[in-house]
DNA sequence: CGAACGGTTGAATATTTGTTCAACTGTTTG
DNA sequence: CAAACAGTTGAACAAATATTCAACCGTTCG
């Protein structure tokens, strides 16, 4: 989506007040592609099985399969959010005969999940 | 969703080891409602328009229209998600004659998106 | 007043996305 | 080696959600 569509459309009545602000505020904005990749950030942390797996492997590093206990769901399920998170880097594994042991990826996660706490709890 | 299905599964083979994992992470996270509020909390900002409506009204306030404008959408789908922030309490809205002025709610969000932001660029 | 505009809303549609199910890989162990 | 188990994967299904469209409300101004 590019920004084509400038001055082709309303922008209210009092043209060239608002413009002024609409051009103003486009100018701070970072690139659509940095504001996609925030979104899709997001995105990840915005779903309740994953935000659950996310705390409940902050403790010790866990299996597959004791996550899908602790968080009573199939192996499947959480296998397939599990490749979502390690594909945003969320997460890191570790390999030990037929199991995999799950960790979350590095303390900058838990610093954005816990500023949102935050606010969530005031 | 509670806490029935302790004891009832699968825990992998090596019984007793990973049980004492599974309790000791579950002892760790926060309860259940708390989880789903984080997660709906993110899936407001898991979405491409409404973190573009964000940074747009990052700088000055601006109406619907020229939100629409700047974001070369109609006015109709930008005012569908400025309802889901406002119900959020992510942003303010003060109104002029014909007009709708929104503004981002606190710094609070800021922060967050700023922390989501320096997490996305390294 | 009534036309025009800014904004909101609800229903319908289309797209995205999470879970289930079944099949499959790889490792361990009897 | 074969059975059992941990984990992954893809397709199918179901649920959630974003945009469109049309109708509507409130304010302004001729």
């Amino acid at each position: 989506m590019k920004t084509e569509h400038i001055l082709e459309a309303p922008v209210c009545e009092s043209e060239e007040i608002h413009s002024v602000v609409i051009e103003t505020n486009r100018a701070r904005m970072p690139e659509t592609s940095m504001l996609y990749e925030l979104a899709d950030f997001f995105k990840i942390l915005g779903d309740s099985t994953r935000i659950n797996i996310l705390f409940a492997i902050d403790g010790e590093p866990m299996c597959v399969c004791d996550i899908a206990e602790l968080l009573g769901m199939t192996k499947s399920a959480v296998s397939h959010q599990l490749k979502v998170l390690r594909q945003s880097s969320l997460i890191t594994y570790r390999k030990s005969g037929k199991n995999v042991f799950y960790t979350l990826a590095d303390d900058h996660v838990r610093d954005i999940i816990e500023k949102a706490l935050e606010h969530i709890q005031e």
